[in-house]
DNA sequence: CGGTTTTGACCCGCGC
DNA sequence: GCGCGGGTCAAAACCG
């Protein structure tokens, strides 16, 4: 019970009135703290918004022989739509893989437009996690990483949250100014 | 050996 | 309807 959730202080009063707008990655504000943030602080960004609903995924193969069309992704044929949290994070650093105490596999990446460099999908490796987290690097600034989660962990961390606390002193969050 | 990364192909929503 | 951009899968390669 001591494992306690990585839930970010956002939701209190991050409802509208943060300050970065949806098209905070294309705000340039960030640009001017460059070398003005020692701290590597960037900003901090919560989506409520999914317009997909994910349906099904059949393999391309075909492969499919049994009924594991359960609860995969949180959908079920009777259910609404489920809107996962979606965080996103700009921190300052040369490694992408910000190690936050979860086991992470990455499934894909993917070039975007506008952008020099690729980005890289994550996926909670623990059953039953549907959490997902991607990581982005900006063109303009490669010095500046940013890491989108989707979903909620709901299972404890296996590694000490004594390195996620050193991640924390790395970077501050705008919870609320 | 098992799990993970890599990488190309496929799929889907949206805009034109 | 097609093309584009973005997201996911899956088989092989890779690493401990």
């Amino acid at each position: 019970m001591e494992n306690c959730h990585i839930l970010f202080p956002c939701s209190s009063s991050a409802s509208s009135a943060s300050p970065f707008s949806s098209n905070m990655l294309n705000s340039n504000a960030y640009t001017d703290f460059h070398g003005n943030n020692p701290n590597g602080l960037l900003g901090l960004k919560s989506d409520i918004d999914v317009p997909r609903s994910d349906v099904k995924k059949i393999s391309q193969s075909g492969s499919f022989g049994e009924s594991e069309s359960e609860v995969k992704s949180g959908k079920i044929k009777g259910e609404k739509k489920i809107k996962k949290p979606r965080f996103a994070f700009q921190t300052r650093s040369q490694v992408d893989i910000l190690d936050d105490g979860y086991r992470w596999r990455k499934y894909g990446q993917k070039a975007v437009k506008n952008n020099k460099y690729p980005r890289s999908y994550y996926r909670c490796t623990h059953q039953g996690c549907i959490v997902k987290k991607q990581v982005q690097r900006l063109s303009k600034d490669e010095a500046i990483v940013v890491t989108t989660y989707e979903g909620i962990h709901t299972h404890p961390i296996e590694k000490s949250t004594d390195n996620f606390e050193h991640i924390l002193s790395q970077m501050q969050i705008y919870s609320a100014f």
